[in-house]
DNA sequence: AACCTGACTCGCC
DNA sequence: AGGCGAGCCAGGT
């Protein structure tokens, strides 16, 4: 098990309508400084459509400029097709769609 | 094998 | 309050 596969596997437990931060993705696999790990983990993302990295966004609820599928627009639309609003276009409302707690991966 | 960089975050000035 | 440096992991050069 690497550091990146637990990514992914806590990734993947971010439910449907809900958005979690680099840093709580961290957290959940065990040391929050992972942080910038985590983001190049998705980047490297090697199953699109498997990992639901359009949920996962910065701690302000800013999702990424730099997404893989399109660009920070994109991931905003595929995250409302779910329901999670947004306080403006590239901003989630954390206040309403955060992920409360991140199970741990083991 | 070492060094640099990259979807981040936090603490200190 | 805004800017800068540090810490973490993996892959390419």
């Amino acid at each position: 098990m690497t550091t990146f596969d637990k990514v992914y596997e806590a990734v993947k437990q971010i439910p449907e309508g809900s958005v979690a931060t680099y840093g709580q993705i961290a957290e959940a696999i065990g040391n929050k400084r992972l942080s910038r790990v985590v983001g190049y983990a998705l980047h490297v993302n090697p199953q699109p459509g498997v990992i639901p990295c359009h949920r996962v966004v910065k701690r302000d609820g800013e999702v990424s400029a730099a997404f893989a599928f399109g660009g920070a627009n994109r991931q905003a639309e595929l995250l409302k097709a779910e329901g999670v609003s947004f306080v403006d276009e590239l901003h989630v409302d954390m206040a309403a769609h955060r992920v409360r707690a991140l199970p741990m991966v083991l």
